[in-house]
DNA sequence: TTCAATAGTTAGGTTCGACAAACTTTAAGA
DNA sequence: TCTTAAAGTTTGTCGAACCTAACTATTGAA
């Protein structure tokens, strides 16, 4: 049985490498809110055991099997987030905290048994994939809403769950899972972006909107394929 | 925030005193699983904190305080177990231990949302009376079916939950709360109990007898107050 | 009353995961 | 090339919560 701890490491340099990239101990100790001496250990310890690979000075990269870990963590997470808020009708931007915790003491036992209860789900309240139990880890859909062209119009399909804050500025303006936005200008500048949601004209910025995903809507009268 | 392994202590010794019987090292430490030294170690941290009080060599006993950590306990424990077998269908004989581990973690916001959830319950799967929000311990209902004079007819309102083997007996028997049964003789020299239960006869041991407990119907025609 | 057996405690050690202080490596600019 | 700031590591400590070994207190039977 790992430890929280250790559960906790794992799933930091997984947050953090996205696709392959090097993860520094500066950035895990700023992340996990502890000392540099800490991460050194730990990493140390994490190297040993064989879930990633150390270079000193040169940052670390998970193994697969460290992988393995922060996926499986990941499918928990995500499975009790939607298991709160679907029957215990909790808010998208107060079930993390809770998730966060659980997600390392509750049995395998009962994340299966919640997941059937569920009807053996896809997408968490975020919109998040939620990997399979063989430890495949799906795409995220969508494309970041800051890279969407103006004129073109999406579908939210996915939006960042770490701050609560920011999915209270989301519930605000009315932005959820499935609203249909229109990108129409990109103010200069690193500005904000210029949307129509629900025919109200709004103003989003640049930070919020990479934390957005949305599915391109294909132009109509141009369907391709 | 108190440790698991603080939590645990109080709540073992909770469970051992019962109406204020002094509890020894020696049956806390069995009940637990730990040697007598860390027994010793962790009462005299316990009881410099106020969760108890010690004579050394002669047993601890809960002040109020830690009286209230183990109620507060209690009551988590017990709405987690209902809520689990109410949302997920999890059979009473397998609820008890992911609720021993959840009792530790789930927040208190979300332990208030689980009872109104539940439509705020007065007793558990296993017929436990839950305690109040405000450290209120009700008592439990019913007596022992062991003192159940020969001839008389009870109800099942509560059995014991710490042994999964013992639960799934009494399934096997058919008998659950609220199962209707007839005292028809107690068999002498600590031999069983003989009952009748859906017109059905059966013997159960003394050792069950004590871990169910029933609310004596009156008899007919004699119905007081 | 004495003395084992049993129960309880103290002393000292281990592991885990954090820390501060001190040292080393890297890399960027003078 | 040299120097220095930033990043990383090593070393030694600390508190929790456990352990074993050794010591002490209680108690009940001879």
């Amino acid at each position: 049985m790992l430890s929280r701890s250790i559960e906790d490491y794992i799933k930091t340099v997984y947050e953090l490498q996205g696709k392959n990239q090097r993860v520094f101990t500066k950035d895990i100790a700023r992340s996990m809110g502890v000392k540099m001496p800490s991460v050194s250990g730990m990493v140390k310890h994490l190297a040993a055991e064989g879930y990633l690979s150390h270079k000193p000075y040169k940052g670390v990269l998970l193994t697969k099997r460290g992988q393995r870990i922060a996926v499986d963590l990941l499918r928990r997470h995500r499975l009790i987030e939607l298991f709160l808020n679907k029957t215990l009708d909790i808010p998208w931007d107060e079930i993390h905290e809770d998730a966060e915790v659980l997600e390392h003491v509750i049995s395998n036992k009962l994340i299966e048994r919640i997941f059937n209860f569920l009807g053996r789900p896809k997408f968490d309240p975020h919109g998040h994939t939620i990997p399979g139990k063989d430890g495949n880890m799906p795409l995220s859909r969508g494309v970041p809403l800051d890279q969407v062209s103006e004129g073109e119009t999406g579908r939210v399909v996915e939006v960042s769950d770490h701050d609560p804050e920011f999915l209270r500025y989301l519930t605000g303006l009315k932005l959820k899972i499935g609203s249909e936005v229109q990108v129409k200008e990109h103010a200069p500048f690193g500005g904000p972006i210029m949307l129509i949601l629900e025919r109200q004209s709004l103003a989003i910025g640049l930070d919020a909107a990479r934390r957005i995903r949305v599915d391109i809507k294909k132009k109509v009268g141009k369907r391709s394929n």
